[in-house]
This record gives structure tokens, C-alpha cells and sequence, in this order.
DNA sequence: ACTTGACCTTCAAGCCACTTGAAGCTTTAC
DNA sequence: GTAAAGCTTCAAGTGGCTTGAAGGTCAAGT
């Protein structure tokens, strides 16, 4: 195994910042790095492999919690498909639920933004702010 | 001014968790209540048109900094529109670029568990994660 | 009068996923 | 020899709260 990744650009590869990876392995994510004689974190190809697989997990927002479990299962060759998929099917409902109240909030603000250009600024009798009071 | 709120009735009238209007008079969203002999909380009519508005203002997701901003203008007795505004347009803006982020998300994840449907799970020479791996 | 239970108080810590900053060491290039 | 770039750890900050512990208060029921 050739360990001739230093973390910048283990991070720089993976499309990561250093205080990223750093904190994965803080938080149990990433397994301790192997370490130079002076203290510097060393990586090897797989752990490369490994790092781009947490940055593409991560880029997909699993949560934390969901990315260690995988991980873990995957470093100890059992299958982390089950959890994989769940994992999957529970991001697809939440992003679906936040695209929803995304888009009752833009079509809110849009509205009060029309509103707010139809209206003259005549404080404190007229103002967007009465506006937004009345909604709701 | 009657003082016949408590942070409970308050609460509830602004569809807010006590804990929640705790925190913003603790972080200067809102002025600080006058208290009781014994110590609690007190709340007046206007106090709850404050609090509404607050309600409605995060309910929109402006950011507490704007929403304190917001708050203490009106409470100097000057226009918030203006800030109003500003904040109105960077978070029409924001929901955007965060309704199209998630939508990319939508596809990538739809397309993966479309994947990993027709997908036979046999650990490790074939799973979700190598077509997880595949993708970006 | 006493107890029960619902409500209130403060303070500290936890959540999520990191980033930032300070203080200091190592490596590399010139 | 020295300067820049990159590495180290640790603590604290970000946002918007919630939760928990330990305790005080108030109304109703017995």
C-alpha cells in the first residue's frame, strides 16, 4: 500500500476541504488515518476510494449518522446495501417534503414581493410589514 | 395594558414553543418580558401582535438576524420595509437556488433506487453502493 | 391544610455538519 | 538559512432552537 496522500490533497481529490475529513474521523466516520513519523495523516489509494465514497454519500445529504453506518459496514465486508437503500428511500421523502414547503414558501414570498411593488411605503399606515401581519 | 399572557397562552396563540420565545428574548429578537411577583413571564395584547409577527416572519425562514433587525426598527417606531424588502428578495432568492439543488438531488436519488430496483443484491461484486461509486 | 399536577423559572448541554482561529511544528524550495 | 505552504491540536463559533435537571408557583380537589 503506498501511503503517499498527504490530507490536502486526499481532500483536494475527493472534492473535500482538510477540516472536513479531519472531522469525520474525529466523529468516527473515517477510520484514524495512519500516521508520517512527525504526525502527518497518511492515505493510500483505498482510503481514497473510501474518502470519494463519504463526498459522494455526503453530496447526496445522507445524514451523518447514516454515512457512519454504511462505512462501518462496509469496512467490516458486510453488504450496507439494506442500509443503503434505506437510507436512499428516507432522503427521497425528506427532499420531496422540503421540495413542497420550498415552493408554498416561494410562491408566498413571490406574492408578497408582487404586493410590495404594487404598494406605496407610507409608515405606519401602509407598509409591507401590514402586509405580511395580515397573511397567515 | 393588561398584563394577562403567560408564556403558555402566548405560545399557543402564536404557534410557537415557549422554549422558542425563551430563546428569542434571550438573543434579543425580543425585548424582555415584565415579570410577575413570583417571577414569570407577563404578555399584553400588543405584546402577542409581536410576537405573531415574529411567528410569521420565521415561518417565512427569514434568518433571526433579520428578524431581529426587522423587529427593532418597528420597535424605535421607524419603517422595517426597507429591510423588509431587502430580506424578502434574498430569501425569494435563496429558495430558489435551493428548490433547484434539490431537485437535482430528486433525479440523482430516483434514478439511483430505480437503479438499485432492477439491481440483484449478490455482496460484493454487485450492490448499490459500486453504482454509487459509479456516479459524479 | 395538603397534595397533586400543570405550569413556570434558570442554566447547561445537545443537535447537525462543519468552519474558523490560535499557537505551534514540518517540509519544501530557494 | 529562511520563508512559504502545509500540517498538527484544541476550543469555540455557526443557526435555531430543544431537552433535561433541579427547583419554584399556582389552581383545583380532597
Amino acid at each position: 500500500m503506498t501511503q503517499d496522500l498527504r490530507i490536502g490533497e486526499l481532500a483536494d481529490q475527493a472534492g473535500l476541504a482538510p477540516s472536513a475529513i479531519r472531522y469525520y474521523e474525529a466523529v468516527g466516520v473515517l477510520p484514524p488515518a495512519t500516521r508520517s513519523r512527525s504526525g502527518y495523516r497518511g492515505y493510500s489509494e483505498g482510503d481514497l476510494d473510501l474518502v470519494k465514497f463519504v463526498s459522494r454519500l455526503r453530496s447526496l445529504e445522507f445524514p451523518l449518522n447514516d454515512v457512519r453506518e454504511i462505512v462501518a459496514l462496509r469496512r467490516e465486508g458486510k453488504a450496507p446495501c439494506a442500509a443503503v437503500r434505506s437510507a436512499m428511500s428516507r432522503g427521497a421523502q425528506q427532499v420531496s417534503n422540503r421540495i413542497r414547503e420550498l415552493q408554498r414558501l416561494q410562491t408566498e414570498l413571490g406574492d408578497l414581493e408582487k404586493t410590495a411593488r404594487d404598494l406605496p411605503d407610507d409608515w405606519p399606515t401602509v407598509c409591507v410589514c401590514n402586509v405580511i401581519e395580515d397573511g397567515q
